[in-house]
DNA sequence: TATAACCCTGTAGCTAGGTACGGGGTCAAA
DNA sequence: TTTGACCCCGTACCTAGCTACAGGGTTATA
């Protein structure tokens, strides 16, 4: 008893290569075997490839959801640790909008200087690429 | 008379493979070679490569990038087309934007649930992974 | 029984933007 | 003349996350 491979990858709406691939990633334990070596995936399978899907619409890599796999699997985890795997999360979701709001900004202020036609060779667009260097943010540091 | 590969790459702070790179990638013309088949390129080689810096800071990816040049060398190519792309820029890194705020607050609506102490049997991080898949603005679908 | 629709494996390819390596040629100084 | 620092080329490798393919076995149905 079990879903074949096609059954999950169809429940879950995912290719089913992908199933081989999760499961050499270590995102998704081998499941048993028929006579025949067919995998016979047991119906949890369903609810863990949800919360890959589900984690990895959180922004969480597949390293990062194979160990929230594992906190969840042990008992002995604190919910401090998952807490700070999603705090680490948003800082790093943050630190990527900063920068594309910095890259937007830099864009824009361009943009207002545009007269918007006649030929590019004065355009401040262009020339702004060179000149630019993207200084906006000097604040933050590593 | 020119600059050398290490010497272009230097100049510009940039791995002297990626030159090649760039070359094979249309972005910097095949420059003249000396003798031995030795890269030579001109000043303005300099030029060019910050603008391909600048521009990528901006976003732009590199086949835009050869897009904006050409733009750039052709003198019956209008600023509009520039201000075309930039916006259309501006508008892609909106949408990057605005999905990585949705992953955040969905990220920050689960952790204000949790407790923050205890095993992870019950953990609403971890629980709103499979629940999720995060419903972008409105709250009630699906 | 034949044929489609599955299943298996290993490996290659894709995007994007590089970076590294191996094998070989060139050139200037000590 | 022998290092060592360059240069050339083609190709492989890297991250991340798949996706596809070739070549073979199995199963269900007509």
């Amino acid at each position: 008893m079990g879903l074949t491979t096609s059954q999950l990858a169809q429940a879950v709406e995912i290719n089913s290569e992908t199933l081989r691939y999760y499961e050499s990633r270590g995102l998704l334990p081998e499941p048993p075997r028929n006579a025949s070596g067919y995998r016979l995936y047991p119906v949890q399978s369903v609810e863990r490839l949800r919360f890959i899907k589900g984690a990895q619409a959180l922004g969480f890599t597949l390293d990062e959801i194979k160990e929230l796999l594992s906190l969840r699997a042990n008992d002995r985890a604190s919910k401090r640790e998952v807490r700070e795997q999603a705090l680490q999360k948003v800082e790093q979701i943050e630190e990527k909008i900063d920068a594309l709001e910095t890259m937007r900004d830099a864009l824009r202020h361009l943009i207002g200087q545009c007269s918007g036609d006649g030929p590019t060779s004065d355009c401040p667009i262009l020339d702004g690429m060179t000149t630019h260097g993207i200084h906006a943010h000097s604040s933050t540091e590593r």
